[in-house]
RNA sequence: GCGCCAGUAGCUCAGUAGGAUAGAGCAGCAGCCUUCUAAGCUGCGGGUCAGGGGUUCGAAUCCCUUCUGGCGUGCCA
């Protein structure tokens, strides 16, 4: 907020004084105090431009920015710096309009542009896992990001309920089926699902159907097992995704995309673009051509479709509902999967820079200092839901979020498990908890206003209240740039910053004073837009902000 | 072999997309509760930003290279 005030005013300096300014300079708070409350690196940034010497430049626009009030101080430093000290009624003026934006933060930067997160679209074979949670964890964030400064994003599930994997599923459960009626069923396959998971599914689908499946012919039986599992687990993971406070507003199932004959109409534009070929009883798309560095089997020899197919149609329909940006988040095994489909638009005449990828990298689960092997196949995971309900919903999310993308996360378990203070996500918590307890003591003792007013705000002087009033200025810029980015991480960060100003406040002064009412009210004013701002930061983080602790 | 990602304090990680003296939390040490929640605060110590070159006014950040770790390199998804 603030930093869009001053680099309005550069560009407005700079304007009349007749200066190009095509190089993006930047406004940011210097970590050294000495260097101002703001500071622009304008004058080295575009001293090229303009044939002048940095220095000199700076003094140029220093001298017109010193036309404006609002500036205790303006300095120039070494190499070409401008440093600004801001007038404590700048900050009040910023804070009253913090104060009385219920939406404070939000914008409409975005444009309404329509934006699909696809995220999670885990097999629907087995519970949701750490990975998913991971994702959901953060492609809801960026969700609620994006769609608080303006875009119009949707969140979407991609179901790959066809192919190979839900066949060796089917074939699992009749295993487990047939041991629950006596059968000697030898080593359990190694390809095959070891979960406990199938046993529990075997049991259900047995209390329910008793025998009646072995009656059906392989074929049907097959299917029908399938249907059930599938059904099942799906249910599950919605049920695993809701109480992580993750909703998806489609479900896109593979299984009816290929009903819907959309493999067929792929298979056929592209061989009208002429880059398909038969070889070795295989159809190929030879992808090469565009990018990528390996030709793909489309249909393989046994006549079945490989999953490249129906994920290619499933990026198209994206296109054909009208997004724009197609985002797909991915854990960390997918990467050499771009290439294909960024070759296959390029092959059907598709804009492939409208597809993003985000890879976000493995979790590790440490349990006793050590790390807990994870294999789905062997049944050995931790779940989305084991998970939840060890550490709760706030921490997961808030762990989840607090690493950037492509960094490994190493979540401790055991350290979780002690639910003591040393995760960050309480310190926030407590910091909006605290603020609560005053507002309710200032309301018991009867100091709490009827109304806030711009005088009440104009009280507020002390350098740890314009510090806050500062921290709270940054955040519409900041979520801009979490959007854009897709780095939601950054916003547990600034929540830690947030909390620990409001944290130093609150042991230096006493906010509620019998006293002095007046002052009591200002500072009241200022702890309530701070909450609100909190309040905001965790809902668009999906945390929840308490009350007490 | 090739490709992608990472390497910052003892540990877990930030670092405002090239800015000034590289920051937090935890762990360690020393302090602060008859006053609004001590789940907090104050102070101290801790660094060859993996190594080496380059680009420029200026590099943890960009380019090249070496090393280390993770993942990928299926007619699985």
């Amino acid at each position: 907020m603030i930093k869009q005030l001053l680099s309005n005013n550069i560009i407005e300096a700079l304007d009349t004084l007749k200066l190009s300014h095509e190089k993006e300079f930047t406004v940011e708070i210097p970590n050294n105090p000495e260097f101002g409350d703001y500071s622009t690196n304008a004058a080295l940034v575009l001293g090229k431009e303009n044939k002048q010497n940095p220095m000199q430049l700076a003094e140029k626009i220093v001298k017109e920015l010193k036309k404006n009030k609002a500036y205790k101080k303006v300095e120039i430093a070494k190499p070409g710096f401008i440093n600004f000290h801001l007038a404590p009624s700048l900050y009040q003026q910023v804070f009253w309009e913090i104060y009385k934006n219920q939406e404070y933060g939000s914008s409409d930067f975005g444009n309404g542009e329509k934006v699909l997160l696809e995220f999670v679209s885990a097999n629907p074979t087995g519970p949701l896992n750490i990975v998913s949670a991971r994702a959901a964890a953060f492609g809801d964030t960026i969700y609620r990001i994006m769609k608080y400064v303006g875009y119009n994003p949707a969140r979407e599930f991609y179901i790959n309920d066809a192919g190979n994997q839900v066949d060796i599923l089917a074939e699992s459960l009749e295993l487990r089926l047939r041991e629950i009626h006596g059968e000697k069923i030898g080593e359990f396959p190694y390809e095959a699902y070891h979960g406990e998971y199938v046993k529990h599914l075997a049991h259900r689908l047995n209390a329910l159907e008793g025998t009646r499946v072995f009656m059906m012919p392989e074929k049907d039986r097959l299917e029908h097992l399938k249907e059930f599992a599938l059904s099942e687990l799906l249910e599950m993971q919605r049920n695993s995704l809701e109480k992580f406070g993750v909703v998806f507003e489609g479900w896109v199932s593979e299984k009816t995309l290929r009903s819907e004959g959309v493999v067929e109409e792929v298979l056929s534009y592209l061989t009208e673009a002429d880059c398909t070929y038969e070889k070795e009883d295989a159809i190929w798309f030879c992808s090469t051509k565009y990018g990528d560095d390996k030709d793909r089997v489309l249909m393989k020899s046994d006549g079945s479709i490989t999953y490249f197919v129906p994920d290619v149609a499933y990026h198209l329909t994206k296109i054909q509902r009208g997004f724009t940006k197609l985002i797909d988040i991915f854990g960390p095994d997918h990467h050499g999967y771009v290439p294909r489909i960024r070759a296959a638009f390029r092959a059907l005449n598709y804009d492939d820079s409208i597809l993003e990828f985000i890879f976000l990298q493995q979790v590790n689960i440490f349990e006793s200092g050590e790390r807990v092997k994870m294999s789905k196949r062997a049944g050995k995971i931790v779940t989305m839901d084991e998970l939840i309900s060890v550490v709760g919903k706030d921490a997961a999310r808030y762990f989840f979020i607090a690493r950037k993308a492509n960094a490994h996360l190493n979540f401790d378990l055991e350290l979780a498990l002690k639910k003591n203070n040393e995760n960050p996500v309480y310190y926030c918590q407590y910091a909006h908890a605290r603020i609560c307890n005053i507002i309710k003591k200032a309301r018991s003792e009867k100091l709490f206003p009827k109304h806030f007013t711009k005088d009440m705000a104009n009280k507020l002087t002390k350098p740890e209240e314009l510090a806050l009033i500062q921290k709270m200025a940054d955040l519409p810029e900041l979520l801009i740039l979490i959007a854009v980015h897709r780095e939601p991480h950054r916003l547990t960060t600034y929540l830690e910053e947030l909390a620990s100003l409001l944290h130093h406040y609150y042991e230096r002064y006493q906010i509620v004073n019998p006293k002095s009412p007046a002052l009591t009210h200002s500072r009241l004013m200022l702890l309530f837009t701070v909450k609100k701002v909190m309040g905001i930061c965790f809902e668009l983080m999906g945390i929840s902000a308490p009350e007490k602790m």
